[in-house]
DNA sequence: GAGTGGTCTAGACCACGAG
DNA sequence: TCGTGGTCTAGACCACTCA
């Protein structure tokens, strides 16, 4: 109805991803360079560009500059369950590393302290075998975290916290595309759709403990809220 | 770093970003035609056009086939709030439209309910002015809505159902892109990222009562979800 | 250095919208 | 009909990767 004229993109976008999903490309494979594909297709090498440029907003082909366009190893599909003052992502590995920052941007408002207080940062990228496959960046005011040498695991994992309980999570989620950076470190498409969660936890006294910044792919992630009627 | 060659999309883009920003270029306003615009910036109307498809994925434009590009009306950014069984966006105009289907694709797994079974679809297109903001399509099993003239109204707003009590809803959130099809309804861009809402509600005898598939646009809408941690 | 993708050009031709 | 955007071509030239 809408499209009656498929253009040249979309068929040649459409018999790759068929191509890829019969297995006739193996996952990890390189595709033939874009001129062999545009040669094959008879077109031009842009509107080849463009056709594999929507396979990657997909997720499905990674584009590596100087070496070629591979067929990407599908994730699982994970889920980020909400409503939980604790970690976010736990049964995969992960990268972590924390720094102790200056709270600029959103965070003063966010955490509720001053601009330019210090705040430890915790980077967490989780991977999967080697792809990267989330990112998480946690903010904790410097006070909530008065032992230099606290690791990460124990700030992550707190659920029982040393000062007041925790009274209330906060998630804000919204779709956007990514970032150059957040792009370029999740090796991913900056055309590939983005979940944006900001998580905000607060004790009984009203105070932040902690905001939390994820960055979930579209292509593999999920974020579940269960809420309970029963009243 | 990572960028130090600018582009001239990417140039581009920010300095039509900037003029339109600063009020430059109106909202509501046509841009002058591509051609123009390519003059003006001495460049190709293909790279042009690939700038313009940057603020396009913002939402900061929208582009007219035959007519031009204008720039787009702010749009109040709207919140979803999580954990109720209520209808979706409130305080907004909508355009309704009921319709019987029978359960394909993914609903009868969502509803959990055989195949081909007749389910009362409710399509909802809110709107801010003229311009389309978000989609809902809620879908109830044809048995708990017997009357046939029952008012969608009704349907959203039952938080007196007739049968058992509710118990519990569960709300899967994702990121995307659109679909043609979606892209066209709400006339967004193809390359601006929506957040993809699955909501499922169920009363106390395990019944799934209603799901609903929300398409909130990533440059207008927010979830958000807040969980008290009292024990 | 050979081969790959990244960007850009200067057009051609088609499809759509409004008068 | 005319001006608009939509698609596509056939290259050129640059940047990156890897042997």
């Amino acid at each position: 109805m809408i499209r009656p004229v498929p253009s040249r993109r979309q068929a040649i976008a459409d018999d790759l991803r068929h191509q890829i999903s019969t297995g006739h490309f193996q996952a990890g494979e390189r595709l033939p360079s874009e001129a062999q594909l545009a040669a094959r297709y008879k077109v031009s090498t842009p509107t080849l560009r463009s056709a594999l440029a929507l396979l990657e907003g997909e997720g499905l082909v990674e584009k590596i500059h100087g070496s070629g366009n591979f067929v990407r190893h599908p994730l699982h599909r994970i889920t980020y369950v909400g409503g939980a003052a604790t970690s976010p992502i736990a049964p995969l590995q992960a990268t972590v590393r924390t720094t102790i920052v200056q709270a600029h941007g959103h965070l003063p408002a966010l955490l509720n302290i001053p601009p330019l207080s210090p705040v430890t940062e915790v980077l967490y990228i989780t991977h999967e075998g080697k792809s990267p496959h989330s990112l998480a960046r946690i903010y904790v005011p410097r006070d909530f975290a008065p032992a230099d040498s606290s690791l990460p695991e124990e700030l992550a994992a707190r659920s029982t916290p040393l000062g007041p309980p925790l009274a209330e999570v906060q998630e804000r989620l919204s779709a956007r595309l990514p970032t150059q950076e957040e792009a370029t470190t999740l090796r991913i498409s900056t055309s590939l759709a983005i979940l944006s969660l900001t998580r905000v936890t607060t004790d009984v006294t009203g105070r932040v403990v902690e905001a939390a910044l994820l960055v979930l792919p579209g292509d593999r992630a999920d974020a579940l809220f269960t809420t309970s009627l029963m009243a």
